[in-house]
RNA sequence: AGCGGGGUGGGGUAGCCAGGACAUCCCGUCGGGCUCAUAACCCGGAGACCGGUCGUUCAAAUCGACCCCCCGCUACCA
């Protein structure tokens, strides 16, 4: 029996988990630490809200809140989700406990006591408006090296170069716009660079690492190393325990990592042995094991780490299992369809094994994996129900049907060697690649084995046999009894509930937590009485998508007819105008159109205007829209709506139109074309065929595409006919 | 445009780090079987020159170079 830490990466307290951190770093801790409890190990699985830092004070200032009830209630939000999806903790805490505080605080006076810590004065901003200094993406100015004039406090975006405070040129408070002074400050810097050798060193042996930690990591480290300032000017978060230091907290990385620690302490207070902790951090030979997704690779390879190594005397990470990210390409059909993907609201909708499954299935150990609601539902329609599910159920109600208890198997040894060896292959490779943390692989060698299952049973055909043979019948039965053991308890790290309940149908008295791995292959008593089996998954339905499903990418926009009623330059850029557009109200909209049209030829346009896009700032000044024009390369033509509309006319082309917001990434990716108008034809750079209006009297049209090869396209068009660009545009010009 | 990740039958994927005999599995599709089971299960077929080019090698999906395309983050893309 061993004893093993798995740290979970802490979730950030500003909004509700979604599927995004289960497939990332919530479930393969779970799905590692209820296979070791099954192996009997004991295991201390640890991790809470990530509660400081600057963007939970935004949110408070947002809502006229404190930052410690956004805290609080994110964290009881994703306590009880966390929860929800059976995921068992040995602790799931928060940072802002006393207890955290108090070891964050030791952690810091013991690297300070050894030199690892150092103050330095710097130069950080203050905003005098705002009464306060300045975090640095609150600040913008222009890079000192390449003069880009967007570079924030602490880095330069374009070029990559970090700035010690106050190197930024004309800086200003994001906030509100005021100058901020330099103020000198002085600040706790973390020798990171005297750990650099150590840390090579260390990861030379961690050759069990999945490929891209390893080199992610040791990347960085050749880079070399810079020491890092480890508190700020704030007030949200641990005051640094030093005297004179009033209004300096602790840096959220700094703070969050150390929770894992602080959190095994915590647990052994609640434990009743205060002491209990040691075991799992100071013998050697305990493991540890840090689930994550990749963006926080670095503070568990090489910050956490450093730290560790400073302190002296704890265990350094055995693995750090990092996760890629789940996508959601679906993502906007899914908002279209009023669903989401967090996981408060995913588990009104599903049983908690229904979401394991999926996100095991479908998890990002190698690569980004994309999720999408038909994938969710064809994964587990034919894969949780059809195979596995179908599987118990036929063979447990089959039994139970006709004999009601655990037949006798009188068969050969071969017989029984075939399953049994079906079953211990599964088990060894099962164990093998939960051993490395390669869960999807195990669950796919789980489903393999309920595969066989259904293989097996057809070619045994208990249904004819029955009726000629009762006693081979049950003793091929037990068989199947036994494989469906089996299979419940290799699928319990990933289906808790609905493995237990097919242990409950087989008669067992115990749970299947208690009997353990043992469970797989051992062996059943005959007559034992059996429970009446119920189907444990039942298959789901996912909501269509209505409206047009080849032009449901056209019907996410809301383009609307507006009209220009002032122009003027952008105060702080060269190629933007800065527009009042009427669109039956009025909106302001940032154009880079400066370099092809005057300001006189922009006022009283007609315009298309995109009127759904999330409003965005543009060299500090918010865009609400976007006027659609044609772009061939080097000329470019703004689209004209029909002459007899008016603002406020819709652009629909007779489809429907979304009023949600959309975002500019998604707009772009809808595929909008001049179009040259030959007959019913268009050319948009090659022929296609026109839905919708027949007789174009117009040259040049704007068409959508539902996709850039599609054979037919959609005219743009309001009730009064179709939206035309200047006859110059060649069609196939891109419109945006 | 910069940085990061990826391109494998119609869709989605495994394999790639440690190169080798018919390229994996799921869905779909076509044909068949079965009827215990949640129209579920089982068998068989069709369908891929493993993004492109060049190179290393007896041998490349797998290693290297260049190119094309896609995705994510970032940006004076609106």
């Amino acid at each position: 029996m061993a004893k093993v830490l798995v740290c979970v990466a802490w979730p950030y307290a500003n909004s509700p988990i979604h599927l995004g951190h289960v497939a990332g770093s919530l479930l393969p801790p779970d799905l590692y630490s209820r296979y070791r409890r099954l192996r009997g190990d004991e295991v201390l699985m640890v991790s809470g809200s990530d509660q400081h830092g600057t963007p939970i004070t935004v949110r408070a200032e947002k809502e006229g809140t404190t930052p410690l009830e956004v805290a609080e209630r994110y964290h009881e939000i994703n306590k009880r989700a966390i929860e929800g999806l059976d995921i068992e903790f040995s602790l799931f805490t928060k940072t802002h406990t006393e207890n955290h505080f108090r070891v964050v605080s030791e952690v810091f006076l013991e690297l300070l006591k050894k030199g690892y810590l150092y103050e330095k004065s710097t130069l950080q901003y203050f905003c005098p408006s705002c009464d306060k200094f300045l975090p640095d993406r609150y600040v913008e100015g222009a890079c000192p090296s390449c003069g880009n004039e967007k570079a924030r406090g602490d880095q330069c975006e374009k070029c990559g170069k970090t700035f010690e405070g106050g190197e930024l040129v004309e800086a200003k408070c994001v906030h509100c716009a005021t100058v901020p002074e330099l103020r000198e400050t002085k600040h706790h810097f973390i020798r990171l660079s005297e750990f650099q050798e150590q840390l090579i060193d260390w990861i030379k042996d961690k050759e069990h690492w999945r490929p891209s930690v390893q080199l992610f990591t040791q990347n960085w480290l050749e880079a070399g190393l810079e020491d890092r300032p480890i508190t700020r000017d704030m007030e949200w978060g641990i005051p640094v325990p030093l005297p004179g230091q009033e209004g300096k907290v602790i840096y959220v990385w700094f703070d969050a990592v150390i929770g894992y620690l602080s959190a095994s302490k915590e647990w052994a207070q609640l434990s009743g042995d205060p002491d209990a902790w040691k075991a799992y951090w100071t013998d050697p030979a305990v493991r540890s094991y840090y689930f994550l997704g990749k963006d926080n690779i670095p503070f568990h390879t090489i910050i956490w780490p450093a730290i560790l190594m400073g302190c002296g005397g704890l265990n350094l990470p055995y693995d750090v299992p990092a996760n890629e990210f789940l996508t959601f390409k679906g993502d906007k059909v899914s908002k279209s369809r009023g669903t989401t993907i967090d996981i408060p609201s995913l588990l009104k909708r599903f049983d908690p094994d229904i979401i394991r499954y999926y996100v095991a299935a479908n998890m990002p150990e190698n690569k980004d994996a994309d999720f999408s609601w038909e994938d969710f539902e064809v994964k587990i329609n034919n894969e949780l129900v059809a195979t596995l599910g179908n599987y118990y159920h036929r063979v447990l109600s089959f039994t139970y049907k006709h004999f009601g208890e655990v037949p006798e198997f009188v068969g050969t040894a071969e017989e029984r060697e075939e399953m049994m060896n079906a079953i211990r292959e599964a088990r060894d490779a099962v164990a093998e690649a939960m051993d490395g943390c390669h869960f999807k692989r195990a669950l796919k060698t789980i489903m393999d084995l309920a595969q066989f299952g259904n293989r097996h049973f057809d070619s045994v055909g208990p249904w004819a046999l029955i009726k000629k043979d009762r006693q081979a019948c049950g003793s091929a039965l037990h068989l199947h009894l036994m494989l469906v053991k089996a299979l419940a308890t290799l699928t319990s790290p990933y289906l808790p509930s609905s493995s237990e309940k097919a242990w409950t149908f087989l008669g067992q008295e115990s749970t299947l937590q208690q009997a353990g791995w043992s469970a797989v292959d051992s062996d059943l008593e005959a007559h034992q009485k059996l429970n009446e089996p119920k189907p444990l998954f039942s298959k789901i339905e996912v909501e269509k998508d209505e409206g047009d499903p080849v032009y449901g990418g056209f019907e996410t926009l809301n383009l609307k007819v507006g009209r220009i009623v002032k122009a003027q330059d952008h105060p702080n850029a060269d190629s933007l105008l800065l527009l009042e557009v009427d669109i039956g109200k009025t909106i302001q909209v940032v154009a880079g159109l400066k370099a092809y049209y005057t300001k006189e030829e922009m006022e009283g346009r007609k315009v298309v205007v995109v009127s759904n896009l999330k409003p965005a700032k543009l060299r500090g000044e918010q865009s609400q829209g976007m006027l659609l024009a044609a772009d061939s390369g080097d000329l470019v033509k703004l689209a004209s709506p029909p002459e007899d509309s008016v603002p406020g006319d819709a652009v629909s082309s007779g489809l429907r139109q979304s009023d949600r917001l959309i975002e500019f990434k998604d707009f772009q990716k809808l595929t909008l074309r001049v179009a040259a108008v030959d007959g019913n034809e268009l050319d948009v750079g090659r022929t296609v065929r026109a839905k919708g209006l027949v007789e174009l009297k117009a040259k040049r049209v704007v068409a959508y595409l539902p996709t850039p090869d599609a054979d037919e396209a959609l005219v743009l068009s309001t009730d009064k006919g179709p939206v035309t660009v200047d006859d110059a545009m060649p069609g196939g010009a891109t419109v945006r």
